[in-house]
DNA sequence: TTTGGTTAGTTGTCTACGCAAACAAAACAA
DNA sequence: TTGTTTTGTTTGCGTAGACAACTAACCAAA
């Protein structure tokens, strides 16, 4: 049926995005009362950094779904405020490793306790089965457009 | 249980919101292929405007969950290309009230079949029952938020 | 009426996005 | 080995985002 579907009007609401642009500034607000001054974006991308360092710049580009210069330039930014830092791969040139810094390593229980602080702020009064059943129509959803 | 949430980390997948961006990808691409020209932003202030038109620009950033100045300047953008327009409000002369051009309304059909196709896309292959819980679970999402 | 608070919109500044083009290093093929 | 293609990153450009500070208009209470 691949976009010809007779409901989907029904669904614009998913188009907007609110939902999302919600949780990002609360995310930002949470990490901030922590005392944190990070972006969403570079949450999102210390998130993966702080399941496994030295990755290079195309594999978060892949992991955070955005282009090479995104990621080029939160890097730099990340960088400036001295949280990663780049390492120029030996036995490949072209790529740099990405590592966190000691302040980087170091942010991470706070952040994390924010994101799922955020978490239950925006799931609240839902019941865990529902979480789940969203979460897994999102994971699809994804998958049908990346 | 506001934000504190024992399984809160299998949902950091909400908030790195790779799904709403892969949307808005496809709708941008979905429309150029159309030939139409404007970004997935500029679609979500036009539905709320193909809905009903002479809103005030507050009412569009409470809408579109964006603030004022990203409303002001969207709204700069689409003049630009000649799909809306200002008009003052004479009864407050604060206020501008925002009317589609006719090539703004013009535009409607062609990008609410692309919109249509999207939903389409981004939803192929869940039942039908499963989308409206996601949906739903979304609306919840941002009514805890915003 | 005048003063003080509120509301609608704009401007400045910085971060981030995608796309296209440029570049350099690596891999590959003749 | 040289020439071509591929890959990883950066730069340029235009759009969009939030936040803070500002102007202009409205309104209400003294």
């Amino acid at each position: 049926m691949t976009g010809n579907f007779e409901y989907a009007d029904e669904f614009f609401s998913f188009l907007t995005g609110k939902a999302t642009a919600a949780l990002a500034r609360r995310l930002q607000r949470n990490l901030k009362e922590e005392g944190i001054h990070i972006t969403s974006e570079q949450w999102s991308l210390l998130y993966y950094l702080w399941i496994e360092e030295g990755r290079t710049q195309q594999e978060l580009a892949c992991l955070t779904f955005r282009d090479k210069p995104s990621v080029s330039r939160l890097i730099n930014n990340l960088e400036k405020i001295k949280l990663v830092m780049r390492v120029n791969d030996k036995d490949d040139k072209r790529s740099n490793l990405i590592f966190l810094t000691k302040q980087g390593r170091h942010l991470r229980e706070a952040c994390m306790r924010q994101a799922k602080r955020t978490i239950g702020q925006a799931l609240e009064g839902l019941a865990y089965e529902e979480m789940l059943r969203a979460k897994n129509t999102l994971e699809v959803l994804y998958s049908n457009l990346k």
